[in-house]
DNA sequence: TTGAAAGCGTTACCAT
DNA sequence: ATGGTAACGCTTTCAA
């Protein structure tokens, strides 16, 4: 930025009046201090004239409102984070906020820094689908009077809203449909951030198969930045587990490194090998056969999420109310499932 | 935000010395300004122990500089945006940038209203993937001195450093890669924000089909926000037009909804339609048949407009010179494009 | 009906 | 070697 911006004071000077007036003019606040309405339209044209826009900068110093909201998910590039990304951008918009975003790729070092950035730069809130390990921060910045909605996973003993999705149901529906279709030898391929016991859809896979007196075969990772060094983690599954008939996916980039794997070990989904994956993407749908999938209700997550925090940011601190929305997801029933008759 | 935040005049006070003191040990001037190393040690273990971190828009605000780098593009929930996003992102962050992103939709007045934004926010430069009938605007933005990398599209007689894809040559390539394959009636469904025959691709496919003496047959669409809307276009054109034998797609999104209409019509790839499509996805890698695509380099298209971006804001105004870099796509050959051999 | 001035948290000039 | 103070551009209190 190099050429002189207008600012206020211009308006001011170039019409001889105060940029008092002229603030109050701009905000909305002409009839209040009964201002005229020759001078009003005076100055209006003045700053259409000169095309002023007044600096965020110093209107946030001021006030204290930026009107920015911080984003922070795991990885922006994943279509699951892109859609809500999308949807909560567009209706911050709508309601003139702007949004900072940030990926946080299961980091925690680099999560606390982004936690950091939001606060420095003075951003309304934040929504967060927060990584393992920075639950002490998050409830500083709660504390600190930061408006924060979590989705996606959540903290015990967290108080701000969450928009969750029942993950246990979604993997135990998930799980039960397998066996339901008649599958018996079913394995879990999740990611593991947290302790095993303690990931909902690792429980919820769990339950499905103790019901139905069926052994649990649990494969937790590890995350990973590269997401294609999982490929070669699942093939070996495969291979080693050769009585398999069935892989449920915690995670739609583990389903499709599941497709890579399976492919490239040239068994045929799904008569040698049934599946079924988490979050729905445009891969699963066009996929042949199409993989059957638990869906979220990535739109209602996102209107929710970004609701709740705007409702947030217009409401007293004093009487706000904590909410947890639990969500439930849909199972899509596709080819992946289908045992073929014959 | 509540809870008053710790600023640079409660170090001082707390050390009973002047904050113009503290501030030059903050910024690295306290050898320049021969303050003892005492005193800088005092401070810097203050500054801790408050947690002490600069309010970035008073920085901003003073400086004139945000650390903040805007970034536009089409659609944030696009995994070629998304991909691109990230990587800058990440890059961005590594060299203490954050990113405020935008998704233009394709339309000219979001388009402007983000621009605008970036100004009165004031950040220090912007990578944009532009949209039509901005050119004004951004070149307003250029001659304030702000600094802009474009991306993804260019327009003609803009001073500012453009990193492109050659789109012209990677559709000529991709039509001669169906002509050589033993394609006749091949069509091209692109998008057409400018007048087609301003559009590198569809002139490109033109090209190739002129020059191999075959009969153009370009349907150019208009930018839909609901990128679903294409599958029934598709269909209809599928349909009227009964002996193509092959289609190339001048986007993503464009063949994705392809592959839906011809899956819906239950046509067979390659044998009853072959396909090749623009920019590479999960899915067209996964797809069966796996899709042949051109490939753009989306990292090193990251890389350069992130780089020249950083470069750019640590240049003087005067000696700036302004690149256009013309990366080539990549012609993969996959299944879809593949005839059957009897 | 309008304006002067203080103040938000910084940095940077000019003193000392 | 360190500190006082103006200034960045805005909002808001108080005064007129």
């Amino acid at each position: 930025m190099a050429k002189a911006r207008v600012s206020i004071n211009d308006i001011a000077k170039n019409l001889n009046i105060s940029k008092t007036t002229v603030s109050f003019i701009l905000n909305g606040k002409a009839k209040e201090k009964r201002i005229s309405d020759k001078l009003v339209k005076k100055v209006l044209l003045k700053v259409q004239e000169l095309e002023y826009h007044p600096n965020q900068l110093a209107q946030g110093l001021r006030t204290g409102k930026t009107n920015i909201i911080g984003l922070m998910v795991e990885d922006i590039s994943n279509p699951f984070y892109a859609s809500i990304a999308k949807l909560i951008e567009d209706k911050a918009y709508n309601n003139n906020y702007k949004i900072i975003y940030c990926s946080t790729e299961n980091n925690k070092t680099r999560a606390k820094e982004f936690l950091r950035m939001f606060t420095t730069l003075g951003v309304d809130g934040c929504i967060i689908a927060p990584t393992m390990g920075i639950e002490k921060e998050i409830n500083t910045l709660i504390n600190a009077g930061m408006n924060i909605v979590l989705f996606d996973r959540k903290f015990e003993n967290m108080s701000t809203d969450v928009v969750m999705v029942n993950n246990r149901e979604g993997m135990y529906t998930a799980t039960e449909h397998l066996i339901n279709r008649g599958y018996k030898n079913i394995g879990l391929i999740a990611l593991a951030l947290d302790k095993p016991e303690k990931e909902d859809r690792i429980i919820g896979y769990q339950e499905a198969m103790k019901h139905h007196h069926l052994t649990p075969l649990v494969f937790a990772f590890p995350f990973k930045s590269n997401l294609h060094d999982y490929v070669d983690d699942i093939k070996q599954i495969i291979e080693k587990n050769n009585d398999l008939e069935a892989l449920v996916f915690g995670t739609n980039y583990l389903a499709i490194s599941g497709l890579e794997a399976i492919t490239s070990l040239n068994l045929k989904i799904p008569d040698d090998m049934a599946i079924v994956a988490f979050d729905d993407h445009d891969l699963f749908r066009i996929h042949k056969p199409d993989i059957t999938v638990v869906a979220q209700p990535i739109e209602t997550i996102a209107q929710i999420a970004i609701d709740t925090l705007l409702r947030k940011l217009q409401t007293k601190e004093s009487d706000r109310v904590n909410d947890t929305i639990n969500l439930s997801t849909t199972l899509i029933p596709r080819g992946s499932s289908q045992k073929s008759k014959r």
